[in-house]
DNA sequence: CCGGATCCGTTTCGATACTG
DNA sequence: CAGTATCGAAACGGATCCGG
């Protein structure tokens, strides 16, 4: 006799655990990143300058941080048919998570981060998130 | 048609591609949480204490983090049958991460997470990390 | 018991074609 | 431009089995 199919149990009340529900997977953090560091805000910028991330996909990655409050969306005032994407409150405080998983990167595989960036990633974080944080405010 | 299946292209070399390739799923990092914080090391452990890993997807798991050097495997030198997995170098490294993981789960989705906890990871930071390392290191 | 491996139904992913 | 629809391939989750 077969198993009716059990959804997936809830998960622990760990923080880790909690945010990986919404984070672990291998696209998420890859659009947050576009997001925050590399200037990209529209359906098209994430299909064509993420890592080859299919389109199903990214509708369905692009919802559920929507979902979470980590993206916000709107269409665009100068042109009707596009919507331009944004990191929340919740999202842009991601930033400590992403930089020091530059840095690890950047120390144990090699990447082809810029090492003065990693540098000042790491030897003036507080100063670069603060940077950041800036950026992203004052684009609104 | 249908295509013959090309088997998924590889990432570009930035730094956070290149670490979600190695921990961009549902559990790798669970398992890292449970080596670093939850004192958790054999199998069984991770099995009935993670939340709910499928002992094929463990096994999967373990094998993927051994063979990044995130995680070491040997055996338990009082119990012949039994093995103990221990964060590498590469591996506590990732304890920066995993602060600003529940930092951030603390601060913007209920956790079961003890505030003091938290605090002292927000607060005192460094400190912090240097314990997690210190009770890591002595703990060979 | 311990650390898996195997089998199997279900779900998700990836690639591409298609649509409003 | 911003997504759906479709479909085969791969991964997952659960249960069970197995060598030491």
């Amino acid at each position: 006799m077969t198993t009716p199919a059990a959804p997936r149990q809830p998960r622990s009340g760990c923080p880790i655990s909690i945010a990986l529900e919404l984070l672990g997977d291998a696209w998420s953090l890859l659009i947050v990143r576009d997001l925050m560091f590399k200037g990209r805000r529209t359906y098209n910028d994430f299909l064509a300058g993420g890592e080859g991330i299919a389109s199903n996909v990214l509708a369905s990655r692009l919802r559920k941080l929507e979902g979470a409050n980590i993206i916000e969306k709107r269409s665009d005032p100068r042109d009707a048919r596009r919507y331009i994407y944004r990191l929340s409150p919740k999202g842009i405080d991601l930033a400590p998570v992403l930089v020091d998983l530059v840095i690890w990167s950047a120390r144990h595989v090699q990447t082809d981060a810029p090492p003065a960036v990693v540098r000042s990633m790491r030897e003036d974080r507080e100063r670069f998130l603060a940077d950041v944080r800036r950026r992203w405010r004052t684009s609104a």
